[in-house]
DNA sequence: ATAAATGTGTCAATTATTGTTACATTAAAT
DNA sequence: ATTTAATGTAACAATAATTGACACATTTAT
């Protein structure tokens, strides 16, 4: 089953600052991504653990940008909902040890999935939540 | 399940590259990989037809490179194993015609999705299964 | 108290990747 | 010609990550 996880929380993020000067409900963000709300809970929270959300429990309550929306780099938005995970895997095959590839492509492969990281994010940090929301 | 043929794939090529001047079967090369020779050679059958392996069949056949190692690009490797899946995956829920957000949010997904596809490709452009063999 | 919201744990459902088996095809060697 | 040893590929099973669903605790305004 496909990640859409950075997907979903771009929209969860666009649909928030759409809403500006108001909360919006998970209930209403569940509609508006055709899921349900505990799991647009479980992405909300992750973007109010990175402090691009805030969140207010009980009656009334909801949700609201923590920050404006050029204050949000796509990079935070990637960080806070993949967790870790990177854009390509490194397989976790073990060691062969008569084989010389074998014994070194860990190290190969994590260096490369670092550069691509890294350049990636720094694509993502030049771009703002705003300049996707001139879009809408 | 997580995706690791990219990382199979350099290791493949790689492994090749090591074995110069001869040519290696998909059951060395499962062996290798831990894992078992059909699932190499469907990897494998990528490779080749993207014109990045040779293989030989019958009796004394095996595999080997179609170019030497400074003409082969990462983005060679990445272009013929991913076969067209993206770093990031757009979601495929069906717009909420009564939001805005919903309403264009596979166009601002499909930008950024190209943009990151476009930054990451021309990284692993600049780098050849060259680069890697020197790391061995 | 009640109503309405988030937070979270658990388990089921879905689905993409990987593994397995079987067999067709090819080509060298005897 | 037959045998042997290799790739090519189709079909299906197994595995595992993501998503969905449900229950219930917690919080807060009315």
């Amino acid at each position: 089953m496909i990640d859409t996880r950075f997907s979903v929380s771009i929209q969860i993020m666009m649909t928030v600052a759409h809403h500006k000067d108001e909360l919006v409900t998970s209930e209403l963000l569940a509609n508006a991504l055709d899921t349900n709300p505990t799991f647009v809970r479980k992405m909300v929270s992750r973007l109010v653990e990175a402090d691009l959300l805030n969140s207010y429990r009980g009656k009334g309550g909801g949700i609201e940008l923590a920050r404006k929306p050029n204050q949000i780099s796509l990079n935070d938005i990637y960080i806070a909902s993949t967790n870790e995970k990177k854009l390509i895997n490194v397989h976790n095959k073990p060691i062969v040890k008569t084989c010389e590839v074998s014994c070194c492509i860990k190290s190969v492969l994590n260096n490369l999935v670092d550069g691509i990281e890294t350049s990636t994010q720094s694509y993502l940090a030049k771009k703002t939540l705003h300049d996707l929301m001139k879009q809408v």
